[in-house]
DNA sequence: AAGAGGGGCAACCGCTACGAA
DNA sequence: ATTCGTAGCGGTTGCCCCTCT
């Protein structure tokens, strides 16, 4: 696209090489679009000419890609090494696919994100003839059609930068190694492997955990890599891991990870909430200790509310019902059985009855609002996730049978799984390795999958709104290993459980958050996945003995 | 038909990492 | 060990085109 601005600046080209084939009328040479280089040469910029792309080509198909500086000395272009490179990479080098996304790799730059975050760079790595460049702008619009479409939104009241900071300020703290080890941690891990991303979730599922065991480097390692991102969503894994257990009810919920939060700064204050919270008590493995200042920590009933209390302030199932999001729906809009799910939660809770009926029944005001920003539905990371994993963890446990193994989370499970059980519930579809074991990289393999939550948001109102019945009806196919129906194992009576709710409820409003940018068009597929999961999951969960104890506290 | 707004794309800017001198 | 140059990455900005009102 030529814009008037490379029109003007075009004539500094024709300086050199008189001739460019675009831009004709040039004027005098737009000295804001352009820089004088430290031999007094006046560099271009804006808009590269088809004669420069003519130069360029040229030069590197003499000299090569690479010292890109020398490009100007040598061919005459008057554009900084910089901008050469760019303009190659972006634009001119063979092999570059251009046109639009194709859904699986819109699917796949979900997916990438989940894991990586914002880096786009290594998400090229994983487009053939895709650029960072593209990604980057295909996710931004993305963000921004999901904000525009009134998803997530975050609280008036919530001070994003204060949350933001504070968080980050924790992380720093507790962490003993710094952000500097979240780079290399990332670049290190499996993350750099598309095809392994799903891989991973089998074999270290059950790395991930929020249990003090782990040292508290290995779980904020493990979050940061999970975040990839320079946004302070630090906990992520453990967010993740309560939303996959407290909303996957059904649909596995939007738990997905979060890591998609990277992009999502705006959200801090949700985010930033839940992640203050939980942090503490998972990155320094001790008790959760509830600030009176930032937390309140929820009665017992409460707690499961937690889970539940997620579903009345802030998102419940109903809200895909009212949302704006209607307004924008999603290219692909499947009957939604599992919305019902999300709402609902695993009958062992207390308010799980509340929960439901809060769901049918009409949102107050307040509560649709913020339903309308934190709605679930946004997690096509997790859709993604899942439905990769259930391609691939449900051939497998297909085969093996009763396999121990199965990547994904079924709904049922999830609804079935209290805080407690959820953190069984990640285990149970993982090796069962000690969470020690595991690289930083499995673990966030094993929390995403399930965390990739359907693109709730995109479903259509009237779709959504039957999630009771489907909840009820996914949880009855909910079931152990053993073959016998699971029943939730939550104890209330267990402090440490009450921990995990109420962190499980924080981190799953920061995930609902995270979610509704995330969220994509593979809602169907998720709800498909999950159906099917939940129905062949019977044969085998895997649920070695579940592991809750560890995982939750 | 005209204007406004948004979407999409391309390019730039600032920062960081890495290697060589 | 420090400095400088290069390459690369991520965030941001600017502009054109399209759609809606």
């Amino acid at each position: 696209m030529s814009h008037s601005k490379a029109n003007d600046s075009d004539d500094g080209m024709l300086d050199q090489s008189d001739g460019m084939l675009d831009q004709s009328d040039s004027s005098s040479f737009d000295e804001e679009s352009s820089k004088v280089a430290g031999g007094g040469t006046v560099l271009k910029k804006g808009p590269w000419t088809a004669t420069e792309d003519a130069i360029l080509i040229d030069y590197v198909k003499k000299h090569g890609e690479g010292n890109w500086n020398a490009v100007q000395k040598h061919s005459g272009l008057f554009r900084c090494g910089k901008s050469c490179r760019l303009r190659w990479a972006n634009h001119l080098r063979p092999n570059l696919k251009k046109g639009a996304f194709t859904a699986e790799e819109e699917r796949l730059i979900i997916e990438l994100h989940a894991k990586m975050g914002n880096k786009w760079a290594r998400m090229a790595a994983h487009l053939p003839g895709r650029t960072d460049n593209e990604i980057k702008n295909y996710w931004n619009t993305r963000i921004k059609r999901r904000q525009r479409a009134g998803l997530p939104l975050y609280p008036p009241d919530v001070h994003l930068q204060g949350l933001s900071e504070s968080q980050q300020n924790q992380n720093i703290g507790e962490l003993n190694s710094g952000d500097t080890s979240h780079h290399d941690l990332l670049q290190a891990n499996d993350f750099d492997i598309p095809d392994v991303i799903f891989d991973n979730l089998k074999g270290s599922s059950g790395a991930f955990c929020y249990s003090p065991v782990m040292p508290n480097v290995s779980v904020n390692s493990m979050l940061n890599q999970s975040l990839g991102s320079s946004q302070s969503f630090s906990f992520m894994p453990p967010t993740i891991n309560h939303v996959k257990r407290l909303g996957e009810s059904e649909t596995l919920v939007p738990g997905f990870s979060v890591s998609g939060s990277n992009s999502l700064p705006l959200f801090g204050p949700i985010r930033n909430d839940s992640s203050a919270k939980i942090h503490r008590p998972f990155g320094l493995g001790v008790p959760y200790d509830p600030d009176p200042d930032i937390k309140k920590p929820p009665p017992y009933g409460a707690v499961m509310t937690g889970g539940l209390a997620l579903l009345n302030g802030n998102f419940s199932a109903s809200k895909p019902l009212n949302g704006p999001l209607k307004t924008e729906l999603p290219s692909l809009q499947y009957p939604v059985t599992d919305i019902s799910n999300w709402g609902t939660c695993p009958p062992p809770t207390p308010s799980l009855e509340a929960v439901d009926a809060y769901i049918q029944s009409p949102v107050s005001p307040t509560v649709q609002m913020q339903s309308e920003s934190f709605s679930p539905r946004n997690s096509g990371l997790l859709e993604a996730l899942l439905h990769e994993a259930q391609t691939l963890g449900s051939s497998r446990n297909r085969s093996s049978g009763n396999s121990s193994n199965l990547p994904v989370l079924t709904a049922t499970q999830a609804v079935d799984s209290s805080p407690l059980n959820l953190c069984e519930v990640e285990w149970e579809y993982s090796d069962q390795i000690s969470p020690l074991g595991h690289s930083a990289a499995s673990t966030l393999s094993e929390s995403t999958p399930p965390i990739s939550s359907s693109s709730l948001d995109e479903l259509p109102p009237s779709k959504a709104l039957p999630g009771s019945e489907a909840k009820t009806e996914t949880v009855e196919h909910v079931s152990t290993p053993e073959g016998g129906d699971k029943i939730t194992r939550l104890d209330f009576s267990r402090p440490d459980a009450l921990l995990g709710a109420d962190f499980f409820a924080q981190s799953y409003e920061y995930a609902k958050d995270l979610a509704a940018f995330i969220s994509d068009d593979y809602f169907s597929d998720y709800k498909q996945m999950a159906a099917e999961t939940t129905y062949s999951s019977t044969q085998g969960w895997g649920l070695d003995e579940p592991m809750e104890h560890d995982c939750c506290l």
